[in-house]
DNA sequence: GTTGACGTAGACAGACTTGTCTATCCAGTG
DNA sequence: CACTGGATAGACAAGTCTGTCTACGTCAAC
């Protein structure tokens, strides 16, 4: 993600921030559990006690770190498609973005998909967090598919959310950014189809059944580019 | 993913089949890391020295835990698909077993995309197991997708591999089935599209590699029809 | 009946975990 | 000057982790 990360030189700034600052390379690169207390203290060169008197407990520390990689994320997020949107494409430019992401070196996945997999309690603060973050990135593709013209951008952004999220995992796990252009496809393929068709989905849920078919239902199409 | 775990009475098996089951609902249920060694002995009511007789490392007992469960799942995944598809919708197929298995109380997410999150080297076996699953499943969907009629299988399958990821990481974050509905439609919009126009476009960044039919592909595709 | 494979029970080592606590240092303020 | 807030270094507690080891039990084949 480019320039989430440092800035000024560490060292010699107040204890909280380097702290912070050592907890979002280490947390995002090697994992929640993976990382200690006693390595996020050598590393960020401050006494035990210091830590402790920020953040009383580690989870502490967890939320302080998955809440400003929400904010640093959409920082880079809100730039990064705002640059890349024509005015035919803004849903599409998402993909442009995540391919600048999966490219760098430091990728290492969602932290928010990460940090769910890691803490077990759905309840938590941590899950929590991370639910709030695809909330307000779910809010965001909903606006971007609503900027293209789509009839039904809720519906859109929630489809695109899924595709968004596999490509992340895709990209994770191959370690290629192949995936954000495939994810291009699927969300042109999905604004195009929102355009000219009616309703493209089942606004709310589908009743269907185990058995129940969608299969004909060829009313949207052409996708084009 | 229902009939994947238990079978005959637990108790009085092989110790290494004891422990396997064990490590089968642990290692899925709380994580790799979250579970140690002390609590898979004592939960599969065996001596400590039984288990490093036959798993010299916890590593060892992952892998084995992966490769059962690739197994499993794979037995479950073919028959589901199996029985859902349809002439016209084998692709869509998916999203109905998805939604079976997103509906399951025990239902954590994927087993190897939440293994790739907690183990860091990806030259680990178990990270060479988890990408060799997602190379099946990819494999499977593309038979799907030619099975559809899809004018290129091979990209198709691949998309459609991010949608089933992301339904996956979706359903794991909010505890719902409608990201399965949701992979439905953009599945059926998949091959509509590829049944329709010509190719799907394999966007401008995707270098075109000439290695298209995969239909005849010797892929272990018990899938009927 | 002895042998050997396989199992159990549980102590132990050594590293690492989170978190507490003492003792010291230093910069700024009154 | 003394005081104080915040930092430091580092010992320590109590628990967990993986992995080793000894000693004993059981059963089947030879």
């Amino acid at each position: 993600m480019i320039n989430i990360t440092p800035i000024g030189d560490i060292a010699r700034r107040p204890a909280r921030e380097r702290i912070v600052e050592t907890a979002m390379r280490l947390f995002y690169r090697d994992g929640l559990r993976a990382t200690g207390i006693d390595r996020l203290i050598a590393e960020s060169g401050v006494a035990k006690m210091s830590f402790y008197r920020h953040f009383p407990s580690k989870s502490d520390l967890v939320c302080a770190f998955l809440e400003e990689r929400h904010r640093r994320w959409f920082v880079w997020f809100d730039a990064a498609v705002a640059q890349e949107a024509t005015d035919g494409g803004h849903l599409v430019a998402v993909a442009s973005a995540l391919e600048a992401w999966f490219g760098d070196a430091e990728f290492r996945g969602c932290a928010f998909i990460n940090a769910t997999n890691e803490v077990a309690d759905p309840a938590s603060r941590e899950r929590q967090i991370a639910a709030a973050h695809k909330r307000d990135l779910e809010q965001r593709l909903i606006a971007l598919a609503a900027a293209d013209g789509c009839a039904d951008p809720a519906v859109i952004g929630r489809l695109a959310l899924i595709v968004v999220e596999g490509a992340i995992v895709r990209a994770q796990m191959t370690g290629n950014v192949q995936p954000a252009s495939d994810a291009r496809h699927v969300l042109a393929m999905l604004v195009s189809a929102s355009r000219h068709g009616p309703t493209v989905a089942p606004s709310s849920r589908t009743p269907r059944t185990s058995k129940g078919r969608i299969a004909a239902r060829g009313d949207h199409q052409p996708q084009g580019d």
